[in-house]
RNA sequence: GCCGGGAUAGUUCAGUGGUAGAACAUUUUCUUGGUAAGAAAAAGGUCAUGGGUUCGAUUCCCAUUCUCGGCUCCA
């Protein structure tokens, strides 16, 4: 049996001898198979024979048309091998000049024999392995393979991966096989699409982006902005109990403070440009930056007076929105925006403290996300980037210092290297859906940096000045994002606790409109409403359950006569009636619990 | 930002070089109903914006904005 990955790997060279035959001069880059299929990268700006400058989606079909023509040809994948100069001549030859940056790239790594697949008049520099020859895509067991591939998308990807380097023409494919598996994949693709949280948000009324405000800028609507307000309400009260003091900071500052920071010399292409002040008024000579972060805010409150060692750990914290720069291409419904709130907290502390309050903070974190329902993350330790801040001394023992935490906690994690913040090492912990598609929320970052710019200080034990370590951190994240993964994770049916509505009142007639306003009464500390619509029930029940509400009570005559409600639950449907105080007592387990 | 798509009613989408249609939602009337769509009628659009070609453009061309899928970047 053929490996999946192997035929989507030769798929690949297939495409490129499709484009090598269609558009003759073509440069190749790479092509790989990954998860679903396979691409290739070209360089068509080369006298390729190509009207327009780039390949547009319409020419798809013709090349998956001749990538079938040349399966049925029956060619056979030989592999050759040669020294690193015989090579780099053949690719020379070929004017394959992508091709000898690799060899070059790969004789250092990995020594003198290059190895080369050759299929038909396409020569492609390869490790392998392939299929021995396109027979296998079309006969035999594997006859549906030839049907079972698709090319999907064009995309313009940098060679190398690096935003310096030209762009190439990516053509994406999938490719499975059988029939009935690339069927699968297209079903658990539309699944994917019914739980965005961009549909979901907007099949349950909960916010919009709206071209005229501008993009990346979220309107909550009622429904969304209490989901929100629900979720900060329960963080903050978290976090008081935590010992975390909660403090208020405004939206703009004066450029001084980024300067300080290093924001301006850091940060700058993610932050708004500045407002010039003088434009208004001659005598205002201070121009204003609106802020990105919140740290150098709570850094000016720690400021406002003389700290001394009895006072640290200081933890403040602020649900604090923030505004960044981002590139237009890279915003995406509520997981990429412009302007978020983040449940940020900063905490200072003496260098000795500094492993017990990481600790505390990643045991918080993994509180908090299973009290939202995730149960799978994957964790990244970030280490110093190329721009940065501070000694290297310093970028150690803070990495140093998360390494150690997150080992007693008991955490396996990956190193990102080269990732972390200009001022500090950061954990990252992207926390995965129910599909498996992870998402970075949790941020926990160790700053020696800022204390320093900033001249921070507090009074050690001897009566010295010492400086504070600074931690940042947020959980959630952005409060967005994390709205934008809990949608996705639970199919906008969210528990009880967190649903927006948590209970519809269905009176059967309007006989029965009084009793339903009285239940509603009743359900006062919840979010019940009472669905009086000239509607049928059945309507509303259909309704109830695209709006994913928890409970549906339906009240009629029997149980007005009762004094009872029937309810219907969302996973379980009708549960039977029940008197309406035993549905409270249960309603409050539920909420108590969170589930 | 870059590459490739897209933008028609509140929503999902048809459609056309001679100024627009469906379904759902909305409103009204009838219906007073027992667990996933009761019936009828009405109302809804500068066909994203700005130019150009044309006797005439929502349709063709160009630009802009927004949006989608990638690349890069990121909470």
């Amino acid at each position: 049996m053929l490996k999946i990955e192997t035929i989507r790997h030769s798929l690949a060279h297939i495409l490129g001898l499709a484009i090598q035959e269609l558009y003759p001069g073509v440069k190749f880059g790479i092509g790989p198979a990954i998860q679903d299929g396979f691409y290739y990268d070209f360089d068509f700006n080369q006298k390729s024979g190509l009207q327009t400058k780039n390949l547009g989606l319409e020419n798809l079909p013709r090349i998956e048309k001749k990538m079938k023509e040349i399966i049925k040809q029956d060619i056979d994948f030989k592999k050759k091998e040669m020294s690193v100069k015989q090579a780099i001549e053949f690719f020379k030859k070929r004017k394959q000049y992508y091709k000898i940056e690799l060899i070059k790239d790969l004789a250092q790594k990995k020594g003198k024999i290059i190895s080369i697949y050759e299929s038909g008049k396409f020569t492609d520099l390869c490790a392998g392995p392939h299929i021995k020859s396109t027979i296998q895509l079309h006969s035999g067991d594997t006859k549906e393979i030839i049907n079972s591939f698709r090319l999907t998308r064009i995309a313009g990807a940098y060679w190398k991966g690096d935003e310096k380097n030209k762009m190439l023409t990516r053509i994406y494919g999938i490719a499975f096989q059988t029939k009935k598996e690339l069927a699968d994949y297209l079903k658990l693709q539309k699944e994917k699409e019914q739980r965005d949280h961009r549909e979901i948000g907007k099949k349950l009324d909960l916010f919009h982006i709206s071209e005229e405000i501008g993009p990346g800028l979220v309107l909550w609507h009622p429904r969304g902005a209490i989901l929100k307000k629900i979720i900060e309400d329960y963080i903050l009260e978290k976090y008081l109990k935590n010992d975390y003091e909660l403090v208020s900071t405004p939206h703009i500052a004066k450029i001084g403070l980024w300067e300080t920071s290093g924001h301006t010399n850091f940060y700058k292409e993610n932050m708004f440009p500045l407002m010039h002040m003088q434009e208004l008024e001659k005598d205002e000579k201070d121009n204003y930056e609106i802020k990105p972060m919140n740290c150098p805010f709570h850094i000016s409150i720690y400021k406002q007076k003389i700290r001394s060692y009895k006072d640290l750990p200081i933890r403040y914290t602020e649900l604090g929105t923030v505004y960044r720069y981002e590139r237009s291409g890279v915003l995406h419904g509520l997981t990429r925006v412009r302007g978020f709130t983040q449940d940020d907290a900063h905490i200072w502390c003496a260098k000795e403290q500094l492993d017990k309050e990481l600790i505390l903070a990643f045991k918080l974190c993994f509180e908090v996300l299973k009290t939202f329902g995730f149960k799978k993350y994957d964790i990244y330790l970030s280490t110093m980037p190329k721009k940065h801040v501070g000694t290297l001394k310093n970028w150690e023992k803070a990495t140093n210092s998360l390494k150690y935490s997150l080992k007693k906690v008991g955490l396996k994690y990956e190193i990102d290297p080269g990732e972390g913040v200009f001022y500090g090492p950061k954990v990252d912990i992207k926390i995965k859906d129910s599909l498996g598609r992870a998402w970075q929320c949790t941020t926990i970052q160790v700053d020696f940096n800022l204390p320093n710019n900033f001249e921070m200080t507090y009074i050690n034990k001897k009566g010295k000045k010492e400086q504070p370590i600074m931690i940042h951190r947020a959980i959630l994240g952005s409060l967005e994002r994390f709205i934008g993964v809990l949608l996705e994770n639970y199919g906008g049916a969210l528990p009880f606790w967190l649903a927006p509505e948590q209970i519809w009142i269905i009176p059967i007639s309007s006989k029965e409109k009084t009793y339903a306003k009285k239940i509603a009464k009743e359900l006062f500390s919840f979010r019940a409403k009472v669905k009086d619509e000239n509607e049928t029930v059945s309507k509303k029940i259909r309704e109830a359950s695209i709006q994913k509400i928890p409970y549906a009570l339906v009240i009629g005559k029997k149980e007005m006569k009762e004094k009872t409600i029937r309810i219907r639950q969302r996973e379980k449907g009708d549960i039977g009636e029940m008197k309406l105080s035993m549905f409270i007592k249960k309603i409050n387990a539920d909420t108590k619990s969170k589930k």
